[in-house]
RNA sequence: GCGGCCAUAGCUCAACUGGUUAGAGCGCUGGACUGUGACUCCAGAGGUUACCGGUUCGAUCCCGGUUGGCCGCCCCA
């Protein structure tokens, strides 16, 4: 016996049917893809894939040096030849990087990418948190409208509601720019400098390194100095106050609800303006309520030596979308339209043919090809839900006719084996 | 990175204060029913009690370490 080998840790094996365990059946997140993928396309989106590894810089400048992100979760190794590759923690930065190495900004004025894919982060997992995860993302490059940053929350507001999942809020906020967050940002500083024996010692340390993040804070008694901190939100300039009431203005044009939340405030460095979040109130998730989040970035493209062009986007974490769907995950598997059961040995290769006629003309069909009593393969068509089985014997070979039982029940179908695919689909 | 809980069959769980062949249900395989699944009945397979070490006459149980999982913090998807 050699040693068993386990899969490497925070990393998940998704299987089909009822094998997986704690993550979704795989029928599950292929449920979410496909209809996502469709989804995108009516919006006019095109697939992006980009390596799941880059250049480490990469990240750095565009995450953030400081972020908990590239400061302590990257999987981040050297090459052969010395060179500081990462997995991908995101898949904004490298659809970016994509997007300026092809020159994409002389080729159409606007462009729409989404992608999915596994990303990296090494972290302490828990549930709905996982070291590599999936995430489906869409970016908007070249408009800097506010339409555009509706349409790509009302895309994930449509593909939520495609999905059937309702308890999902949208959590809008504003971050300003470079002529109003500064201002802000000293404001608050300020604030918090003066009720500083008041925050948790977390916050203190915060108060230094990234004092935007004291708002996020879940301690009552911060929460207490946080309600009485200024409020980004009216200290915009007046470009980012335009811009934000625009992006009001259009949500409810849609229709789409929405709730200002100043709290919303993002763990990567590029984002201005535009913030938002959608968290999901549901037990299956535990803390890990969000389930995606996105905003603008009208500065990345530029500081990545890009064209100077605005751009807003989003991620979805596929792995809590599939948690929340769990539940049905089965209904997504569609069961066997028929099983060719072998009643005697003489008889395998016939009904091994037309398990193969039957599959080219478009049928689910099982065929059990280890062969077995007939009372196995009957068992077997019973587990696999099928919903016809049709015996294939001698009687049959000779008659050239066959019955096809319903499983569900109810009386067996007379049908000619050569016109099995169309008696299955009137049957309907 | 910090704090707490946990680990027995594929799954959900038992096993009296440490006691000898570690059990059950579900699932899986075969049979009763030799050309027809389910229900019922019978039988079978499946465990180094996560791993390594310690205490003990004796460890699934007590102790230490490792690995993995869960919960909270941090942060995020």
């Amino acid at each position: 016996m050699s040693q068993k080998i386990a899969g490497v840790k925070g990393m998940n094996d998704l299987l089909p049917g009822e094998l997986g365990g704690e993550m979704a059946p795989v029928e599950t997140w292929q449920h979410v893809e496909r209809t996502a993928r469709e989804l995108f396309a009516r919006f006019g989106y095109g697939e992006i894939r980009t390596p799941m590894v880059e250049d480490t810089a990469l990240f750095v400048r565009s995450v953030g040096e400081e972020t908990d992100i590239v400061g302590k979760e990257m999987y981040t190794f050297e090459d052969k030849a010395g060179r500081s590759l990462s997995l991908r923690p995101e898949g904004t930065a490298p659809a970016v990087r994509a997007y300026i190495e092809h020159s994409v900004a002389n080729q159409e004025p606007l462009t729409r990418w989404y992608y999915i894919g596994p990303m990296f982060r090494y972290e302490r997992m828990k549930t709905g948190r996982y070291r590599q995860f999936f995430q489906i993302g869409a970016e908007a490059i070249g408009s800097r409208e506010a339409a555009q940053d509706v349409e790509l929350m009302d895309m994930v507001v449509q593909l939520l509601e495609a999905l059937g999942l309702k308890e999902v809020s949208l959590n809008l906020n504003s971050l300003g720019d470079d002529a109003c967050r500064p201002v802000f940002q000293q404001k608050l500083v300020e604030h918090l400098t003066a009720h500083r024996a008041e925050l948790c010692e977390d916050c203190q340390r915060r108060l230094e390194s990234n004092p935007m993040r004291v708002l996020d804070c879940k301690n009552a008694k911060c929460q207490a100095v946080v309600q009485a901190a200024p409020d980004i939100l009216q200290f915009l300039c007046e470009p980012c106050k335009a811009h934000f009431g625009d992006v009001r203005r259009k949500l409810d044009v849609l229709g789409v609800r929405y709730v200002i939340n100043p709290r919303i405030v993002r763990g990567l460095d590029y984002y201005t303006r535009t913030t938002f979040e959608f968290i999901a109130a549901h037990p299956a998730l535990g803390t890990a309520s969000t389930v995606g989040g996105g905003g603008r970035y009208d500065k990345l493209l530029k500081s990545l030596g890009g064209p100077d062009l605005p751009a807003v986007g989003f991620g979805l974490g596929l792995d809590r979308l599939t948690l929340l769907l769990k539940e049905g995950g089965q209904k997504y598997a569609p069961p066997p339209d028929v099983f060719i059961a072998v009643a005697d040995e003489g008889s395998a290769d016939e009904a091994f043919k037309l398990a193969s006629r039957l599959r080219r003309e478009g049928l689910r069909v099982e065929f059990d090809t280890r062969g077995g009593s007939l009372k196995s393969q009957m068992k077997r068509a019973d587990k696999t839900r099928a919903r016809f089985a049709l015996v294939l014997g001698q009687t049959e070979r000779e008659s050239g006719k066959g019955q096809l039982k319903p499983m569900a029940g109810g009386e067996p179908i007379p049908v000619a084996l050569n016109e099995v695919a169309q008696t299955v689909r009137a049957a309907h």
